[in-house]
DNA sequence: ACCTGAACACCGTTCAAGT
DNA sequence: ACCTGAACACCGTTCAAGT
């Protein structure tokens, strides 16, 4: 529905030849950037090969030059997400403190594109931001007196929940138009309010809260919160 | 390159019509069943609407008579593994120990089917089943002090991380092909070996435990450990 | 009631050319 | 070096029939 070639609109017929040198050339971040910002609108299934070709004005298999398959299309997407953590300098403050601000930073820039959010964790390990941030939280963790391999589990762990709170967070959209995604959240409520409070008592006393994320700050810092004092409870416990 | 037809197989040809009565009929619970089974071998990718019908010697469209569309089978997928969880019968023991073990009932029941894990967690509060564990949940977390919203969003938070240890487990399958799979974790491990060991000393010296599970047990068992710690610990936090 | 068949609007991707 | 064009083997899904 987007792309309707530009020589028709203008009413002057160009040729292809001079469609090309008109726009800009096709890079591999520019490709990213259009298709973080596709799946910031669409969806992440809205990404695909076809349709970023169709808003370049280019043909689907000019991305291939820059791009072996799909996959690296979405390795390139999840490498940029891991390049705008802004982490913090390294400082004298507590292991835990800084390990929270290391799952802080991370879970700030997921939360600015949650439908790229999926992408993120299976490909920390795949390039040089991913392994800063691993480096440091592994640092941080041995500094406290993890065994190697307690660090290793347990920063995959922190990881993983920094990012799934965002996956996860109450009337998280599976559906991408605001107002039909209102009207899914509403419907979810209602379905749940709509339970016997006999059976679920609980349920129906939290469909609100279940559905909706009244405060996302205090939804990320609780969150947050327990990922941290989880870890710490763990020394004692092993 | 399942599914030669019979009729061929045998060398006696046989009429659409025989076929038909001889198959037994297509129920929501076969496909469902074979949906899961399909996806254990091969991954949730091979779950289509065309290859289940294949499967079934049908026409994709005969799925459709148990199905509105594909969004309603994976709904199916995601109750029936509910379903399938033991949930241990409630008991006079202390909450955060109950909680463990509807946790720990989740992620065993998860771990049978990983390849569908995903399914699940967004679709806890749309069965019996999945309702039950919540309303279980946020009974413990109720009778543990918390208010109602911050059991919502604990118990979120404690179910999504139980079905994310099973996702995430190190070595978690992104290829089904068993040797396949063997191969990428090997390659993985020798890429983070191979890392600068000046820039990333931890990384380097933790390669193999980030890239293996060496301890499903141990790993699963920390997992939950951490989770119901910091939940405990969110009591004085608050 | 249950299934079929043809068609539509999409996918990712390969191969062989064009300029 | 960079892009095109046609083709292939897939998707989910609609519509109109068949028995």
């Amino acid at each position: 529905m987007a792309a309707a070639k530009t020589g028709d609109v203008a009413g002057a017929p160009r040729s292809a030849r001079t469609a090309a040198r008109d726009r800009e050339p096709l890079t591999r971040d520019l490709v990213v950037a259009q298709a973080i910002a596709l799946a910031d609108v669409e969806g992440l299934d809205a990404v695909t090969i076809r349709r970023l070709a169709q808003e370049h004005h280019v043909t689907p298999m000019a991305l291939y030059r820059h791009f072996r398959d799909k996959d690296e299309l979405l390795d390139g997407i999840a490498e940029r997400m891991l390049a705008d953590v802004a982490l913090p300098a390294p400082s004298d403050a507590p292991w835990d403190e800084q390990l929270r601000g290391l799952l802080g930073a991370l879970t700030e820039a997921v939360r600015a594109h949650p439908a790229v959010a999926s992408l993120v964790r299976p490909r920390i390990m795949s390039s040089p931001p991913g392994l800063e941030l691993a480096e440091r939280g592994l640092a941080l963790l041995r500094s406290a007196g993890f065994s190697v391999e307690q660090a290793a589990e347990l920063g995959t762990m922190a990881v993983t929940s920094a990012i799934t709170l965002v996956t996860a967070e109450p009337g998280a959209p599976r559906i991408w138009d605001p107002e039909a995604r209102d009207d899914e959240i509403r419907a979810k409520r209602a379905r749940l309010a709509a339970l016997s409070p006999r059976r679920y008592p609980n349920v129906v006393a939290a469909a609100d809260a279940l559905t909706n994320c009244a405060s996302p700050p205090d939804y990320y810092r609780l969150g947050l919160d327990i990922v941290v004092a989880g870890i710490r409870e763990a020394r004692s416990l092993r």
